[in-house]
DNA sequence: TCTGGTCCTGGCCACCCGGCCAGTTTCGCA
DNA sequence: TGCGAAACTGGCCGGGTGGCCAGGACCAGA
């Protein structure tokens, strides 16, 4: 009953797929030092695993559109972004254009969540 | 060689806490039907564990703004919210700039990405 | 009663954003 | 050797954004 530094990791699921939980969940259950968690139990970790239907496939941005995105989820302002990659604010509202067209977004806030949606980005 | 159904799981890791991963790594590296995904790979499911720190209390927004913030990861335009909850353009701003406040953000899709990393809105 | 918080509105203004036009260079591929 | 894609730059401009000022209405708690 010791709770030392080395007490079970308590571990709780969070997959879609039925036949995938159920896989873990009796593969995870047999392993010494770590412990499923019970319903509502605080667990140390979370194992996830998002429907993969949900996302087809990844759309094809550049490279600098993908540094470009980046420094938008931070919050940076064109003229940062510039300032950031050395490039005119002219040449990333260039990038930021192609990225709205791509993303299907109205602007640049609703790129950066259609971006992170769709796994594009991680905040 | 055979892809059936019963073929390993691959897990990935990511665990804020380097000791906990490192026991992470240590317990689920020797389990059989289970696999530690390769740099790069693409895994099944993934473990994560996130900071505890590094979202101490959830910050106290009001209904309106939590209106207003939804719709923001929406894409939506100031003129636009005013339509949709039947406010003037003014009281939206009045709003946007008590949510950049409350967030530390420097402007509406920092807020958003903000507001997201804390669990605040869902995308 | 008075104070504080929330919600609402207005005006004003500098700045930013996104879309339009135009052009250049560089690189790989047919 | 041409041709397209990517990256880059410029000017222009209407509209959006955010910060500042001011005010009023409502309601819970001291």
């Amino acid at each position: 009953m010791s709770a030392d530094k080395t007490a079970e990791i308590v571990l709780s699921l969070e997959i879609d797929d039925p036949a995938l939980a159920d896989r873990l969940t009796a593969l995870l259950g047999n392993v010494s030092g770590i412990r499923l968690a019970a319903p509502g139990e605080r667990a140390a970790a979370t194992v996830v695993a998002r429907d993969p239907r949900s996302m087809p496939e990844d759309i094809a941005l550049t490279q600098r559109e993908l540094d470009v995105l980046a420094l938008m989820a931070e919050g940076a302002s064109n003229k940062m972004i510039a300032r950031q990659l050395g490039i005119s604010v002219h040449t990333v509202k260039f990038h930021v254009g192609s990225l709205l067209d791509k993303l299907d977004a109205t602007g640049r806030t609703d790129a950066v969540a259609h971006a992170a949606r769709r796994g594009v980005i991680e905040l």
